[in-house]
RNA sequence: GGCGGCGUAGCUCAGUUGGUUAGAGCACUCGGCUCAUAAUCGAGUUGUCCCCGGUUCGAGUCCGGGCGCCGCCA
């Protein structure tokens, strides 16, 4: 039986513009859910939008629309934006959709009756931008949002209902000691313990100031608040409320990629909800850091203060094209500690990785097949000395890829590139007559160039693809079965092998 | 204040349970090649492994202290 991995992103809030810090995750989850489609596990990849909540109710409202229509366009642009990173999600899912509304529902309907839900009331400091109650301690000068500096906090006082979350606190000590890799990186994981072992207390999930939100089933007048709603999504999108049966095949064989600023809410409110419901909590949840932006003064003294959240994920395709893109985020930040992202470092990693090395060898590849073998690609030798290098290079591939570690991943690939332009040097084929020996060579650098179009077809699909078709082979890359088809010496020979432009062409610095 | 993490070549970082001359990629220098996208291949340079002290036959790796940076504490 296949192992099961089903991949969420966080769900994007849609009062924001899609910008290089969602893609960033989404880029990641969509390279996961493509190699674990290459091993022939069932996936199922998920993200969607965020689109409760009263920022939403307000942004509209100043824009003179519904909120469903806010949400309906900031939605649209999401999809639009992960279509042009070639983003294969299985499902997009939206908090708005009726199929939510039930999910959620039902699961905290759930938790009310075991008793874990009660009515109580809470006063304090709030912030309208934050949606969020403070401490006093947290404010600034006693009366300002620490977040939205200068916003006055209003005080606000509600009947809520809320969740007890203070039972879980030793349940959820147990489960991450029980299973140490269920949050990754460890500091992160160790970051979650100590929180826990502070203590709990009891969280508000219901709201009564606002009507743009999920009803509560049993309290006329209550929404939930935003962030409970939310987190159900990755119980919604598999059937949960709706088809026990398939969510019974999804859960809880979960990878949540979260970024660091929303540890609490999955590593600490969710598990603990789904224990509450009598539901296993999430299997992992990896946590990445953040993208800083650096290295451009430029930006700051002539723009202004340039930030991450200003650069349009469509400006950077333009730039680079869609695997630039991609090959820039999954291999240029190792996954967890916070990255900087700068135009140079990206154009840097495009030519030295991109074009040159692969790029290049595809170019040479096929002119030397077209010169000395008459343009017909020649079968790889079963003894060549790239089959060791291959062989080494799929397996810690593959262990980059089951460690949430693509930058490793993609390291490791890459040797086989290097080591092709080596083997290609070492034998001059491009000096040879034309016969057995030059066929050898070049059947060999062919196959190490299908190998590789397969192993690097989750970080870029499109210039996978175009290599595999290049050197004459039917179908795609992504169809293929790893390991099988990663095996040295399919590579059958006798294929025309096709010249055409670079397929990186080199950016000028 | 409490808890935790980090500080290794110009840059980004790897360095298993302490063990031979500390590594990779990029950048740089020199040389080769000219099939290829001024690409590629080879060789090489650069490190007080933050500082001080300790344990040990031996420490980047363990312990103590210090300096610097950072994260979490609803």
């Amino acid at each position: 039986m296949p192992d099961r991995f089903y991949v969420t992103t966080p769900i994007y809030y849609v009062n924001d513009a899609p910008h290089i810090g969602h893609a960033y995750p989404t880029v990641i989850a969509d390279a996961l859910a493509r190699w674990h489609r290459l091993l022939g596990d069932d996936t199922y990849f998920l993200t969607g939008t965020d689109e409760h909540g009263l920022k939403v109710a307000q942004s509209a409202e100043e824009a003179g629309i519904t909120p469903q229509e806010q949400a309906d366009r900031n939605s649209a642009r999401f999809r639009d934006t992960w279509d042009s990173l070639g983003i294969a999600y299985d499902d997009f899912i939206r908090t708005t959709e009726p199929r939510h509304h039930d999910a959620v529902q039902a699961l905290l309907q759930r938790i009310k009756d075991s008793g874990d839900i009660e009515l109580d009331t809470y006063e304090g400091p709030y912030c309208v931008s934050c949606e969020a109650y403070y401490q006093d301690s947290e404010l600034i000068e006693g009366a300002f949002c620490p977040i939205h500096t200068g916003k006055p906090v209003t005080t606000l006082k509600e009947e809520n209902y809320f969740f007890r979350l203070s039972r879980y606190e030793q349940r959820l000590i147990d489960w991450i000691e029980h299973n140490p890799g269920v949050i990754t990186p460890e500091g992160k994981r160790n970051e979650v313990l100590g929180f826990l072992r502070q203590g709990l207390d009891d969280v508000s999930i219901t709201r009564t100031s606002l009507t743009w939100g999920v009803p509560v089933p049993w309290a006329q007048g209550h929404v939930f608040y935003v962030w409970y709603d939310a987190l159900i999504n990755y119980a919604t999108a598999i059937g949960f409320g709706t088809d026990d049966e398939r969510f019974a095949t999804w859960w809880p064989h979960v990878h949540h990629v979260i970024g660091k600023e929303i540890i609490r809410f999955h590593c600490v409110y969710w598990p603990a909800m789904l224990m509450a419901a009598g539901i296993d909590p999430p299997h992992r949840i990896h946590v990445h850091g953040w993208l800083l932006l650096g290295g451009e003064k430029l930006s700051k003294t002539v723009h202004g203060p340039a930030r991450l959240t200003d650069i349009a994920p469509s400006r950077l395709v333009d730039d680079f094209g869609v695997d630039g893109v991609r090959y820039h985020l999954l291999r240029d930040t190792p996954f967890g500690p916070d990255g900087d992202f700068s135009h140079e470092r990206v154009v840097e990693r495009y030519n030295s990785d991109l074009a040159n090395n692969f790029g290049n060898l595809v170019s040479r590849v096929a002119t030397v097949v077209g010169k000395q073998c008459g343009g017909t690609g020649p079968a790889p030798r079963a003894d060549s000395p790239l089959a060791a290098v291959a062989a080494e290079v799929v397996a810690a591939t593959a262990q980059g890829w089951a460690d949430v570690a693509p930058s490793v991943a993609l390291d490791a690939t890459w040797r086989l590139i290097r080591e092709t332009n080596a083997h290609l040097e070492d034998n001059e084929p491009w000096k040879m007559e034309p016969g057995p020996e030059v066929d050898a060579v070049m059947g060999d650098a062919l196959e190490a160039v299908r190998i590789v179009a397969i192993l690097a077809s989750p970080a870029i699909p499109a210039a996978a693809r175009e290599a595999w078709t290049r050197i004459g082979l039917p179908g795609a890359p992504e169809h293929q079965r790893v390991p099988d088809a990663v095996a040295w010496g399919s590579y059958p020979g006798g294929l025309a092998v096709s010249k055409a432009g670079p397929i990186f062409p080199r950016i000028k610095p």
